[in-house]
DNA sequence: CTCGCAATGTTCGCTGGCGCACTGACGGCT
DNA sequence: AGCCGTCAGTGCGCCAGCGAACATTGCGAG
């Protein structure tokens, strides 16, 4: 398969367990704006994103947003029914187009009961969805915007696999839960270091090593939490905290 | 049984495993500022608190702390070994002085494989605690701090069960991840409107349902997370957002 | 009784981000 | 050509919370 093509969370399943699962799968388009899933209402799929990523958003009473989490193709949405829950705990819209793999909610339950190398792929992943969700938590409240935005591209990029970004100042405001103006100031000075060049909604990369050190630890640390899921959480005691490669583009 | 010396994650279970569960745990007590856990280290044990409660917190590189989450006796300490990791993802502090049963984390393992309504209880309290881990991202991102204060209160008297708290600003400040400068303004505010009264690290709550008005919309969310966690929620679509008792106080 | 310390109260200037409103530029559609 | 919608730039007043001091109070140890 082409690289970039592939869910990374099915990818490292044992060759045959993975082929009878992707052989339940459905491959379809991630539509922009598609809401695959909404706050509290059942789960009817899961996606294996290919491309593309998926936006997790929590809403406020006041009608506020907050994207918690992405997933592209180092995740997967629907996780909630590894835990035999089939209530979808956020908000989940396609904010990057692309593929997925899509299962009905059924079939991944059975597919679960099935295949023990499954269920430990997706325990290490929910582990790591909580982590993530954790330093989030800390990023939103402590980094500024700058350094978010910086992280927020790094993270967009990664997921997209190219240094061409579609996205504009507004969408990015409102999943870092800032003003569309604090995005311009952010972007321009992103931009007058020569990281960045963007114009109507679109953003080019152009020195992704320059971006991340202008971005929060949050950026490395989650690579290296996604790092660590893929390979023995179970026996080792990491130190954790290091920075590593989620997988620059091409 | 005496109310609150009771573990509800574990009450919740069939009383004949749930005699097999605790015969294998050691009563310990939980001190003020123990560490029971350590960011990326090995988890050694798993507690579920009867009384007191433990934070959760994360740290930055540069040393800013912000708590994202608390154990009391809804919950247990050492969730990620029910997924297979037996990596801390967060630093876990005594907080709030009282008692747990305590289990090593073979035992737990070992329990854990034998008991299937164990793992399910389990697997819904991960759930939870994702829904709870992302709710609390969004209140630090856009909930004032007399707002979040309410709620910190409301839950540390949940889990203490009792109106007398013993919390310095100090400490509420280093929680809620702001000055103690800001605790004491938002703190005044609150015993000026009659909510609460204190001094030099005591603090009573004189109407709590005076500050659950003033509390943010997260105090009621969380309770009935926890709520839908005791009952069904794989059947069930529910609306999901209204609040509900988890527990006010003798 | 007194010293020391923990806990709380108070002040002052600063700043990052907010809310709002308006402008300008580009591009697709009719 | 003319129009409209999307996207980005700019200015202005505002405020919650920050950072860093310094003052006060009450309690326990010696």
């Amino acid at each position: 398969m082409v690289v970039g093509s592939e869910n990374r969370l099915l990818a490292a399943l044992p060759r045959e367990g993975r082929r009878r699962f992707v052989a339940s799968c459905d491959h379809v388009e991630l539509k922009l704006h598609d809401i695959l899933a909404e706050a509290g209402e059942q789960i009817h799929h899961v996606y294996f994103p290919t491309a593309g990523f998926i936006s997790l958003i929590v809403t406020l009473d006041n009608g506020a947003q907050l994207e918690v989490g992405i997933i592209g193709n180092e995740g997967m949405l629907g996780s909630a029914l590894t835990l035999d829950v089939s209530v979808s705990p956020q908000l989940a819209i396609v904010q990057g187009v692309g593929t997925a793999l899509r299962m009905s909610a059924p079939a991944f339950r059975r597919q679960c009961q099935q295949n023990a190398k499954l269920r430990e792929r997706l325990a290490r992943y929910v582990y790591v969805s909580m982590r993530q969700l954790a330093q989030m938590s800390a990023c939103t409240r402590y980094h500024q915007v700058e350094a978010r935005l910086a992280r927020r591209l790094l993270m967009s990029r990664d997921c997209a696999g190219a240094n061409e970004l579609h996205l504009t100042h507004e969408f990015l405001a409102s999943t870092l839960g800032v003003r569309r103006v604090g995005i311009t100031q952010a972007a321009r000075a992103l931009q007058a270091r020569g990281l960045i060049r963007y114009s109507r909604g679109d953003i080019t990369i152009t020195d992704g090593a320059g971006l991340e050190i202008r971005s929060c630890e949050c950026y490395g640390r989650g690579n290296h939490m996604y790092a660590q899921g893929l390979d023995s959480l179970r026996t080792r005691s990491n130190s954790c905290m290091r920075p590593s490669a989620r997988g620059p583009p091409t």
